[in-house]
DNA sequence: GGCATTTTCCAAAGCGCTTTGGCCGCCATC
DNA sequence: GATGGCGGCCAAAGCGCTTTGGAAAATGCC
């Protein structure tokens, strides 16, 4: 059933047909409401691609999923997505995924998303300090937005979390606690929020005079397991950590079993705070002990960047939007004063 | 840059250079050579809408994405998605993921993506026993397949682990060491998967004559939290369980946490076996003790699926494709003889 | 050299929708 | 009663590509 056979069913023509159906205010009330009904009972959907082609406008947007095998396809992104999702699927548009193997290489699958006009804007995430993703799209005149911020390359849609005000608060709340030799577990420091939080981190002990150890600070994939692994070489050093800032909950969960295996109890020997995206799957709150942590909610950063690109979309102009949210220091059991 | 201009600036005319790029036969090679080049000189990309409305191809498949907050958005679909991401993006082909809100209302997004032929192909993932989508779609005429199966609904393209046998591995395992009151912490049964899990665990128990103490077995939304909840839950019984499976890792961690928190330790006063749909991000090898797990790559699945979908496409008859795969039983730390 | 093929290209007709420009009839206005 | 304006509809021209049905040029065969 395509638009002119619903068209000859109601003895009309296709141009009436799809201003009734699109809600223009040339057609007559009671025939829009034959049309929208005769739509209805025979299951007419507008061919997309057609509609598409005709508009100019695709309703989609892209986002790129990183699949190497070397990399993490992280639940971070899914629960950004899921955000993003809530909010798209209001407007019935659609979520382009474009599958990207390469690590470095991936500026291919933009361009090759933006040129063949598959989707109307992009959405990127976690970028590096310095994005070439930004440069390319920039210069391909494809409207884009990102989750997180770069340094240095101005003029684009952001929305980032304050994530150097959340360590360095973070690290000072240590700090009030007694504590001075304090980790850092972080993501890579090329990204832009790794980056941000050791700054808020080194800032604080910086005001209270405290020169951190270097090998106190460690980078690598937030995965559960890197976690346990830096933890577990930070409890062999001496003196210990007696505090420990994490920058994910996959990565504390791991921590959280190295301070165990090592005789030791969270919250008493080692005070941990960790940052919590908030996940379904993973409650700060009914962890044993229960998780103090940096929050915000991950997916309703997703759902307002959404929001933000159907903004852009309708003609807001990008270097308008700029969004830094505060972040939660939400205290819980895992920390609590320096061991004597 | 349209094929138009291109064909322009070459002075050919549009189908030559359509052909030419498309790899049809009836174009000069020295032609083709020329018209390749200038496409890339000119970064050339034909319209994909344009394209879709012309061939009737779109060069996408369709999957759903559920978003609603009560529901887990759960690191084991992205995990497929992204092995299904790596195959098609050999092809160039897209993943359009359909947000849906609805718990159980999904089906109304299926049909739009369908209808609206938006992409050539659905992914199913986690049918329910009996799936309200696959009679949808095959109404439709959508060509999709399922990742997983679905009770008495034959006649679609499936691709599943053999969960019934593993769980009857893993169970029998148990039982060689000894075991006889066993848990279980399962998915919702209304799952196949789930429910295959379970009868598998059930005729394990029944060859050794053992009938299963219905407060051993617990259903939940596969979560860090409802493993910690069911697992703590099980430990007031007495006598307890000695052993226990579990249906993810996910859940395997919140299990952990329980018996810790119990003052009991793992592989010893309890054995523990979880399935492993390998994570990069959760690594049972790692963990501590290592775990004991049923172990199947999801990702390899996603993987595979994703082929065997574009062999659809290709014409391939659905009702031929049927892979049941078997799962290995990996022996690690967590499990071991039933204490005296 | 004449004929039938084959090679290489092109004009034009779609694909299913939106949108521009116009037409027709009806009412209000003077 | 002529004029203008407006509500309600339609014909036809695109959107940028693919594909059918030739046509012209090059080639093979005797």
């Amino acid at each position: 059933m395509k638009l002119k056979d619903l068209a000859d069913t109601l003895g009309l023509s296709p141009t009436t047909v799809s201003r009734a159906l699109n809600g223009y205010p040339e057609v007559n009330e009671e025939t829009r409401w034959r049309v929208v009904e005769a739509a209805r009972r025979y299951h007419y959907r507008p061919n997309a691609s057609a509609r598409r082609l005709a508009t100019g406008r695709v309703g989609a947007i892209g986002a790129v999923l990183h699949t190497h095998r070397n990399q993490l396809i992280d639940p971070h992104y899914v629960e950004f997505l899921a955000g993003v999702g809530e909010r798209l699927s209001e407007d019935e548009i659609d979520i382009v995924l474009s599958p990207t193997k390469a690590g470095g290489e991936e500026t291919p699958s933009y361009r090759r998303i933006a040129t063949g006009k598959r989707v109307d804007a992009i959405i990127l995430s976690s970028p590096p300090v310095e994005d070439e993703r930004v440069r390319v799209l920039t210069g391909l005149g494809m409207p884009f937005i990102l989750h997180g911020r770069t340094v240095n390359q101005p003029g684009h849609a952001w929305l980032d979390i304050d994530n150097e005000r959340a360590f360095h608060q973070a690290t000072k709340y240590l700090l009030d606690l007694g504590h001075t030799r304090i980790g850092l577990i972080n993501g890579f420091k090329s990204y832009t929020y790794a980056s941000h939080r050791e700054r808020g981190y080194r800032a604080a002990l910086a005001e209270r005079g405290i020169k951190p150890d270097e090998r106190l600070a460690g980078e690598a994939l937030m995965t559960d397991d890197n976690g346990y692994r830096l933890m577990e070489q930070f409890l062999t050093l001496s003196p210990r950590p007696t505090a420990i800032l994490v920058s994910s909950m996959m990565m504390a969960l791991g921590c959280f079993r190295a301070v165990r295996a090592a005789g030791l109890e969270l919250g008493k020997d080692v005070s941990m705070v960790a940052h919590d995206d908030v996940f379904p799957f993973l409650n700060a709150d009914r962890m044993y002990p229960t998780m103090t942590t940096t929050r915000s909610s991950i997916r309703a950063a997703g759902t307002r960047v959404a929001e933000l690109v159907l903004e852009m979309l309708r003609g807001r102009d990008p270097e308008t939007i700029h969004e830094l949210w505060p972040v939660d220091l939400v205290i819980r059991g895992s920390t609590g004063p320096v061991p004597s």
